[in-house]
DNA sequence: GTCTATAATTCGATAGAC
DNA sequence: GTCTATCGAATTATAGAC
């Protein structure tokens, strides 16, 4: 547990501005079309001071993928409204800026993105799939929770990576009411 | 139309050899880490021979990629059975070879892969998709054939992109069970 | 802490001998 | 058709001046 605050450096300022540079160029380019230069160079600083920061490229992802998905407590939620609530929070969540973008980018073609990606999904949302779990072995919770992820992911994919002309142009409301049922079965209904 | 078959070169097996080793390449490592040489070592081939023969790099991808669904004709499903029999020859389509995760790979991180990947959902999709279409307006089916993609590709990336084990371990039964009914729904539901 | 200069690779693409 | 040799450009990463 951080007692105090972890390490107060002098130029916080400059590691801040290099992170949400490093973010979005991550999901604008990828991870190796996104160079250190181009990153610096949005920064402002020189690309020097990246790699004293940061050691190297991968330690600044790792750095720049730290991502909290904020996802909701589901016993203030009535039953009944959980999948359509998962999902419009998922939407804001992937709007909100481009940190998903970039992690869902990175991980499909980096070992170390695709470890990031696994590991938020296993910790934020396998605990809301056990929490909710019908079934008599919690053994199955992992898989309501891949499966949840896979129709979140297959929707961020299609409208915000692929950029699939209706997914993009779909209303907000109309993605929730479609995902919504979904996802609430997945996570509720009996399995199959 | 191509009435004869369509220029028969002399070393055929050569470019088989070369596209059969991009593809896999491409799939392994994305667009920007799969290298023309890599790619002709595994071919056993000199590098100068893919350049001669597919022009530069993205030529080569456009050859490899061509991808035909192959989607069954709906007609002869039975109409409850429809979104099942899609998930299972989905599954089936992309464990056959690599192809598709590679045109995934490349539509995550390369523009011209986006847009091969838009092309053929929307070519092959589609049209299943309003030809079961149960709404009045036909610009609904778009929307329907986009959900389909959504929930198809989110597991193809779940499953053999980024690897999540409990996706990865699901039987392919199992998948279908879950994910059936989602298509099932998405293709004949009336819209919400 | 910040920057310049540069080392060490690697890649796509070209030219040309055979 | 096939291969060798190489150019030119871009990248990560390091060494060191200020």
């Amino acid at each position: 547990m951080a007692m105090t605050s972890p390490a107060p450096r002098r130029s916080d300022a400059t590691r801040a501005a290099i992170l949400a540079a490093a973010r979005d160029r991550f999901a604008a380019d990828g991870y190796e079309r996104a160079t250190i230069r181009a990153i610096a160079k949005d920064a402002g600083i020189d690309p020097s001071m990246v790699m004293r920061y940061y050691g190297n490229k991968e330690g600044l992802f790792a750095a720049a993928s730290e991502f909290d998905l904020r996802l909701p407590d589901v016993a203030a939620i009535p039953p009944g409204d959980i999948g359509a609530v998962l999902v419009a929070h998922f939407l804001d969540r992937w709007e909100e800026d481009e940190t998903l973008t970039a992690l869902l980018r990175v991980g499909v073609t980096n070992p170390a993105g695709s470890e990031r990606m696994q590991t938020i999904f296993k910790r934020q949302l396998a605990p809301i799939a056990a929490a909710l779990c019908p079934d008599p072995e919690p053994g199955r919770a992992t898989d309501r929770a891949v499966l949840v992820a896979s129709q979140i992911l297959g929707m961020a994919v299609s409208r915000y990576v692929l950029c699939f002309p209706p997914a993009v142009a779909m209303p907000r409301e109309e993605v929730v009411a479609w995902l919504g049922p979904t996802v609430q079965r997945y996570l509720t209904a009996a399995a199959p």
